[in-house]
DNA sequence: TATTGTTATACTCTATAACTATA
DNA sequence: TATAGTTATAGAGTATAACAATA
């Protein structure tokens, strides 16, 4: 497909597509419930468990947050049991961070009440349009981590 | 109870979903600059901007938010003058809320660093890819706005 | 008594700046 | 001196509960 110099066939998209995703996101995020874990929690375990144990350093930059910030969700994280913290074999700064069974268990299930109204609201939507968001997905993960 | 009929040909689609509009969201938050409107406050300017005047609590519904903190955005965006406020007509309680045209002005230049980063984004992809973002957008404001 | 809106308060998420401990 | 991480602090965004004004 044609490239990147003239976006001019979809006007206006990066206006609808951010107040899409900030939409979408404040939905989510109201799903909460005191069960379940936040999503900024969600999203440091699933990275934890598709990459493996790391440093907080490494973990905030995966992340795209700055280090102090990942120092309180790893706490909070931590504070329930979901990851662990062991020493680094060289360096005595540095800790790595690793999911513990209940944090691999917990990202199993994911049946929070959260993923359930989302589930529910893709039940929705026809097996197209289902097909164009896992797509989209795909785009803005690469987007986002660039 | 088993989602039987939710969308086998996309598995963990709800998952990741979210992740997607979380870190995207992320990403978009931190091109904050101090000369833009916050993601919020552009939020409710537009909807103001689509949909005319309206009073706090139609502004918090259609934003999906609760009063209070549509009382928060509305007095941030009074106090630099991109939205006013008049009397009801008929109504002591309630007050109209409308873009002023300093609001609509900055509705069409559009040209925060936020928006920048994003729209350069968006031109490294390719037209399909950007179509496929537009589709999702508006797949994803129907689902939000249910 | 019910509704609209605001104030008071609190929690989450994120940041920057300053600090500690180790290299 | 440089790096990894934490603590201190602040601001945005959101919520619930309690209140005021009006209907």
């Amino acid at each position: 497909m044609n490239s990147a110099e003239a976006p001019a066939a979809e006007p206006d998209l990066a206006s609808r597509l951010r107040l899409s995703v900030v939409r979408l996101n404040r939905r989510l995020r109201s799903q909460h419930t005191d069960e379940s874990v936040s999503l900024t929690q969600l999203s440091a375990l699933n990275t934890l468990s598709g990459c493996g144990p790391m440093t907080p350093s490494e973990l905030a930059a995966s992340e795209r947050v700055r280090p102090p910030s990942m120092t309180r969700v790893i706490a909070s994280l931590e504070e329930v049991g979901l990851v662990s913290r062991r020493q680094h074999p060289t360096d005595g700064r540095q800790s790595i961070i690793e999911l513990t069974p209940a944090g691999a268990d917990l990202l199993n299930a994911e049946a929070s009440a959260r993923e359930r109204w989302l589930d529910k609201r893709l039940a929705e939507l026809t097996a197209a349009e289902r097909h164009i968001l896992a797509r989209a997905s795909e785009i803005i993960d690469r987007m986002a981590g660039t």
